[in-house]
DNA sequence: CACCAGGCAAGCC
DNA sequence: GGCTTGCATGGT
């Protein structure tokens, strides 16, 4: 396939660094040059920012333009939803720090089954198991001498075995996968409440799930760094460990109302950067 | 060595 | 319904 190039001049709101490590997303790696390459749905792109203007190369489908502007949500006004939720000096402050982050568009399917993997592990491990995945059972497509593979489909996953995941280094989340993986019908996903029957889905999952693959801001993802940054910023107990999550999302949707998750990725890039 | 990581399911009461 | 516990693995 052709390599196509798009680039976008005078656009401010979009950095890189903030954009592919601010735990999104798991399939962007670092060049050496400080650009980011990553894989998403068939399309291999590398994005670089040089001289205020975005590079975008690699090989898409269709035309590069269009698969960058939904993907990389360029046609929503980010400084809108920064001036919102701008509420104290403590989001002022995660702003300036991951000033350039916006929600990329993923692919459900992906989301799903990489937030399940997520589940009491680490990014540097989850990045590791969702390569593996995809060598194993994805397609190749080969871009700049090297070898990405796609994220494997339901079908490409349909005759793996709970032992098969487990040798690639799952743990104890390959049930989860395999039972979703037989279970789920992506048609019917609309809600919160169709994720949470999904095995290995549990509120935290279900809300990344919703932010990340289906475009729905209003959700509030409480992980172990949010509670923490929010127990610092704000409830201020003794003991972190035991702050309720239900108060923690109900205080975030008192302050945030329909761009939580936004705010959410703010303070988490935030928090686990510093 | 213990502890932790973008938590969840199962088993208790 | 809410609370506790076990869980695979790799990195500090």
């Amino acid at each position: 396939m052709k390599e196509q190039t798009y680039i976008l001049k005078n656009f401010s709101e979009f950095e890189p660094k903030h954009i592919f490590e601010c735990g999104q997303c798991f399939r962007w790696n670092k060049e050496e040059d400080g650009s980011y390459t990553g894989i998403f749905n068939e399309n291999v792109l590398n994005v670089k920012k040089e001289n205020g203007q975005i590079i975008f190369k690699g090989i898409c489908k269709q035309d590069i333009k269009k698969v960058c502007i939904k993907y990389f949500d360029l046609e929503r006004d980010y400084k809108k939803i920064k001036r919102k939720i701008t509420i104290d000096e403590y989001m002022r402050e995660a702003i300036a720090y991951g000033s350039g982050i916006r929600i990329l568009n993923q692919d459900l399917w992906e989301v799903i089954i990489s937030f399940i993997i997520s589940a009491n592990n680490n990014i540097p491990r989850i990045k590791g198991i969702i390569e593996r995945l995809s060598k194993a059972y994805g397609k190749p497509i080969k871009y700049n001498g090297k070898t990405y593979y796609t994220f494997p489909t339901k079908d490409e996953l349909f005759n793996v075995t709970i032992e098969d995941y487990r040798k690639l280094g799952l743990g104890f989340r390959d049930k989860y996968i395999y039972k979703t993986v037989h279970t789920i019908d992506l048609e019917t996903i609309n809600t919160k409440e169709d994720l949470l029957k999904l095995s290995g889905v549990g509120e935290k999952v279900a809300d990344c799930i919703m932010l990340f693959g289906m475009n729905k801001f209003e959700v509030f993802p409480v992980d172990v760094w949010v509670r923490r940054v929010m127990n610092d910023l704000y409830i201020k107990s003794e003991n972190e460990e035991k702050v309720n999550k239900e108060e923690i999302r109900k205080l975030a949707k008192e302050k945030y109302n329909d761009l939580c998750g936004i705010a959410q990725q703010y303070l988490f890039y935030w928090k686990r950067e510093a």
